[in-house]
DNA sequence: ATATTTGCAAAGTGTTTGCACGTAA
DNA sequence: TTACGTGCAAACACTTTGCAAATAT
């Protein structure tokens, strides 16, 4: 199996498996992958060719759900999806072309001053670094 | 005029005024304004009835195109425009409802050390902070 | 055996565009 | 006067949904 702890974390679930949730699950492994739903269809049809696009979105919905997928989308453009690993991160984003780098910060990035809050119950904070990756500043 | 600055600015850069320029840029003045094409239109339409969606997309564009105006866009769900003010500024989104507030930070918020930085020309840094805005968490 | 998932096609959002008409400069 | 903005309707990109057939448990 080629990726044993999602692949387990989901049986454990009692998720009922299926060549098509493995095939989208298998596409959303590794480091700095953050594929679009059509990017997803793709590489699971490599694997299933019969899969199709409603399932993709129907998977990658109930992953969000599950908080085994955590979605992002920056600027414009479709919603991207990516692995939600066991250490929080932020991104560094192209604003050209819209290549995503992971990142991971050192110490707590930001307190919100009492005063601000609104009586908001705080989930979270999202550090989104912007510049231009050196392939677009080349051209 | 209601809004001496921004219109000023708006015809120092050369902007062929209009009817429907000026109700759209009206609509976009205040302070934790983040509104959706939508809701744009709808005010811009109480001011001036015949205007249409596809101008007030075109118009937005257009400020947006001038960095007059800002979108912003946080989990699901249309984008939002705000208004460009002198003073970079955050935002506290709740999301459940989507509402948005500005926040401004003391200082810096946070570095990206340089085995990070990917050989990326570095732009701007925005923090979210995410939560539940009292009115959803009393439901 | 049966509750759940799939694929298809259709519908739903949000946004952009082509073109004839109108209007600010 | 004319280059540019407007309104309409149609097109577009992305995502969700209804339902009959297929399938994991």
């Amino acid at each position: 199996m080629p990726h044993p702890l999602l692949y387990d974390r989901l049986l454990a679930r009692g998720w009922r498996m299926t060549a098509q949730r493995r095939a989208v699950a298998q596409a959303l492994v590794g480091d700095h992958v953050h594929l679009t739903a059509d990017e997803v269809f793709r590489e699971a049809q490599a694997a299933l060719p019969e899969i199709s696009l409603a399932t993709v979105y129907n998977t990658l919905n109930d992953l969000v759900g599950m908080g085994e997928v955590r979605e992002v989308s920056y600027d414009r453009g479709p919603m991207r999806y990516e692995p939600n690993g066991p250490r929080p991160h932020d991104h560094l984003v192209c604003v050209e072309c819209g290549e995503i780098w992971d990142i991971e910060l050192a110490g707590p990035v930001a307190e919100l001053p009492e005063p601000q809050r609104r009586g908001y119950e705080l989930l979270g904070v999202e550090v989104v670094f912007r510049g231009r990756c050196p392939r677009c500043a080349a051209r």
